[in-house]
DNA sequence: GACTATTGCATTTTT
DNA sequence: TGCAATAGTC
């Protein structure tokens, strides 16, 4: 047998060699995805069904791409040129790119990240004078955005009342706007790519027949437009290779659409599914909990994990009184854990929500404890880094209105609110970009506005020769940028980003193997020739060519494309053996020797949002289903009766899904009595039975003749098990706000109702 | 135009 | 509780 097929498992193999037909691959957590993928790819390459031209893979995070890159080029040489492996947007961009006339959009259109497109739309709304009270920017945003993932234009959507005929409209002259500065948003990228494929019928044919296999990462989290994409662009004759995974689809709530596994298997005649459900990853006890808790779905398309593993250590599980108890007994855990020869970057502890790891962070940061909290700005959100590159983008491309705003007065340099409102006048009446409206602008804001013209035509003239990496040092160094963060007192930080944004060009051109003098000529000539009668002369050219896309714009617009789609790290600094904090859903596509889930509170996690969400506690179900299969060999759960969150004590009880894990994999830990730590509140710690003394209503009329305390869990015969949150009243008929979890907050008499106590 | 006070807001976020 | 954005002041 080949040695690429060595060692796969009977359904990795079946999967790895089926003929050239669509096919539906559920693969579950930690069953070797990515290795059937790239495997796959090498087969069909070196078995000569596909030449690398004829691929395309795509994925949904760059890292993810890299990784099939890397892996791929382990098992099989391949030249990577040509090979169209990326995210959707990546991929789209590219498309936009080769065939930027037939897309209608100026060559160097610079991309909008979701900071810009919120400004962007702020901008629109203060230049009509809409009331951004009632039309919030950002509700806004969610609109045209959630338009474009349905596939809609604004012509295309119809208001339903008044409020969203207004949206609609908006949403129009937002596209004109952003049509107007040659920019697009993330979301435009894959409409703007879908229509023109539909449209252009030669450049559908064309790529259609180039990709006879497509391979897709992480299916379920495909929204209806990527799947639209993809449709077009696999025709009748591509095989689309699907791998994903139903039960860990989890962001449903950005508009990814499980169905599509179900549409993909009709619109696409698959006649192969085939599950992937060995796991390579956990011990069966972990295994035996996720399986048992996604269960509890419906709808699913059914799979069960299995291991030869053995069951492992049992799944540890703890009460904890308040959440300053839950971080010591992790504190306490993490300790074996690290004493048993685990290292730290080999601990995780996962949360619903960021707001939880503050206190975790605390109580590590106390006992001297390394971590690194994903999750963070990423690089190229940084402001600092945001004006070099709005810089950069108006270097690329004059006509970026927003990052010409961004820019025109910083550093500060006398161009107030006043002369770029009368820009904006200027700009209007002669329709052309504010950058090109300067010379309209007379008097003092004149002169200031033509220093800054002066500023962004020095930098072009004096860059014109140079490569990426000086021509950015020269745009730091001219712009002011750099002189202005060297002399702000905590700037040194900044001056040291803006010195990485150097040498991430440097890397940049490195890794996407830039040849400076390369064939670019070939490609403006195809570009000169290319007509909308023949929009293929290009790609054939750029195709023949051999050309890699950073060929086909200059090594700048490359960057800011690279700026733009790819955020960065979104991480603390790596280096030191650090334990690893992180929401559930940055957890996904990780795995760690050890996991602790905390907060496993009803209303926490599940989020008390979600279960209020159509299909939303199913989402939280399969989220909690992820959070366990991310462990190898040790798995912590917890959750706390009380817990700080926006300064208040909030009562829980404990989360349904701890209910619905088997026992005989649990074993549950007696809670720690009283907290070790202190020094992070002032006041005295709520403990169980006791009432926080900053709760007010305890210390009412009642409070000492009361049986009923505050925090005093009791079980209801219709509602089950509930926590008592508040009191009021006074002695024969106190009523007690009660939290039931599921059954939600009851105020129920405490003369009348029948309660339990629990202890 | 920079600094300060106030207000409102708090689920998750691959590009 | 803690922040981020905005309005208001010098």
């Amino acid at each position: 047998m080949d040695k690429i097929l060595e060692n796969l498992n009977p359904e990795q193999l079946a999967a790895v060699t089926l003929p050239a037909q669509s096919a539906l691959i559920l693969a579950g957590a930690g069953s070797g995805k990515t290795r059937v993928l790239t495997t796959r790819i090498a087969w069909l390459l070196k078995t000569g069904q596909a030449s690398t031209a004829g691929i395309m893979a795509v994925t949904f995070t760059n890292k993810a791409a890299r990784e099939m890159m890397l892996r791929l080029s382990m098992l099989f040489p391949v030249n990577t040129r040509n090979l169209w492996v990326g995210t959707f947007h990546g991929l789209c961009n590219r498309l936009l790119r080769l065939h930027y006339r037939d897309a209608a959009l100026p060559q160097s259109f610079n991309i909008l990240d979701v900071q810009d497109q919120l400004s962007t739309i702020k901008r629109l709304l203060k230049t009509n004078n809409v009331d951004d009270e009632k039309y919030p920017p950002r509700n806004l945003m969610y609109f045209i955005n959630g338009a474009k993932e349905r596939g809609l234009r604004a012509s295309d959507v119809d208001g339903q009342d008044d409020y969203e005929r207004r949206m609609v409209e908006l949403y129009g002259m937002y596209e004109e706007q952003c049509q107007r500065e040659g920019v697009v948003d993330f979301a435009e990228l894959l409409l703007r790519s879908c229509e023109l494929l539909e449209r252009n019928q030669t450049l559908r044919e064309h790529y259609q027949e180039r990709f006879r296999h497509i391979l897709v990462d992480e299916f379920q989290d495909t929204n209806d437009l990527q799947y639209k994409w993809l449709k077009l662009l696999a025709g009748d004759r591509t095989a689309v290779f699907a791998v994903g995974d139903d039960d860990q689809s989890i962001y449903a709530f950005r508009g990814a659409n499980v169905g599509n596994m179900l549409s993909f298997q009709h619109d696409f005649q698959v006649n192969n599914l085939i599950r992937l459900e060995r796991n390579y990853r956990s011990y069966g006890n972990i295994l035996d909990a996720a399986n048992t808790l996604i269960a509890h779905n419906t709808h699913r398309l059914g799979k069960n994990l299995h291991t030869d593993a053995g069951d492992g250590e049992p799944i540890r599980v703890c009460e904890s009184p308040s959440d300053l108890n839950e971080v010591q007994w992790i504190l306490d855990e993490v300790g074996h854990l690290i004493h048993d020869g685990i290292p730290r970057s080999e601990i995780a502890v996962l949360y619903r929500s960021n707001a939880q790891s503050r206190v975790i962070e605390h109580g590590l940061f106390s006992a001297g404890i390394p971590y690194r909290v994903y999750g963070g700005l990423r690089f190229f959100e940084r402001a600092e880094i945001k004006h070099a590159i709005a810089y950069l983008q108006l270097i690329d491309n004059p006509d970026n209105n927003a990052a010409f705003l961004r820019v025109v007065n910083f550093p500060a340099r006398g161009i107030g609110a006043r002369t770029i409102e009368s820009l904006q006048e200027m700009s209007r009446l002669h329709d052309v970009s504010l950058y090109a409206a300067i010379p309209y602008i007379s008097g003092k804001g004149g002169t200031a506005l033509a220093s800054f013209v002066r500023i962004i035509q020095g930098i072009r003239s004096e860059v014109k020769n140079m490569d990426l990496p000086a021509l950015i040092q020269t745009v730091l160094d001219k712009s002011g940028l750099l002189m202005y963060y060297q002399k702000e007192k905590d700037g040194t930080d900044r001056v040291e980003n803006l010195g990485q944004l150097v040498s991430a060009a440097t890397q940049f051109l490195s890794e996407e193997g830039f040849l400076l003098d390369a064939p670019a000529l070939v490609v403006e000539q195809a570009h000169a020739q290319q007509t909308v009668d023949n929009p293929l002369l290009t790609v054939d050219r750029v195709i023949e060519a051999d050309v890699p896309l950073t060929m086909i714009m200059s090594p700048l617009a490359a960057f800011l494309t690279h700026a733009s789609l790819e955020a960065g790290e979104n991480q603390a600094d790596e280096g030191q053996d650090a334990l690893q904090l992180m929401t559930v859903h940055s957890a996904k596509g990780l795995e760690f020797d050890a996991v602790f889930i905390t907060g496993l509170e009803e209303g926490l996690f599940p989020h008390e949002n979600s279960v209020k969400e159509n299909g939303g506690l199913e989402e939280e179900r399969r989220l909690m289903y992820v959070a366990i299969t991310r462990a190898r060999k040790r798995l912590y759960l917890s959750y706390a009766q009380t817990r700080m969150l926006h300064g208040h004590m909030r009562y829980n009880i404990s989360s349904r899904f701890l209910s619905e894990l088997p026992e005989e994999n649990l074993k549950w830990l007696a809670p720690r009595k009283q907290s070790v730590y202190s020094g992070i509140r002032k006041e005295p710690v709520a403990q169980f039975g006791q009432p926080a003394v900053s709760d007010k209503p305890f210390s009412g009329s009642f409070g000492k003749s009361s049986e009923w305390q505050i925090g005093q869990a009791v079980i209801h015969k219709k509602f089950g098990e509930g926590v008592i949150v508040s009191l009021e009243g006074e002695r024969a008929n106190i009523r007690a706000r009660i939290n039931f979890g599921r059954f939600g907050m009851k105020l129920l008499d405490l003369g009348i109702a029948k309660l339990e106590r629990v202890s």
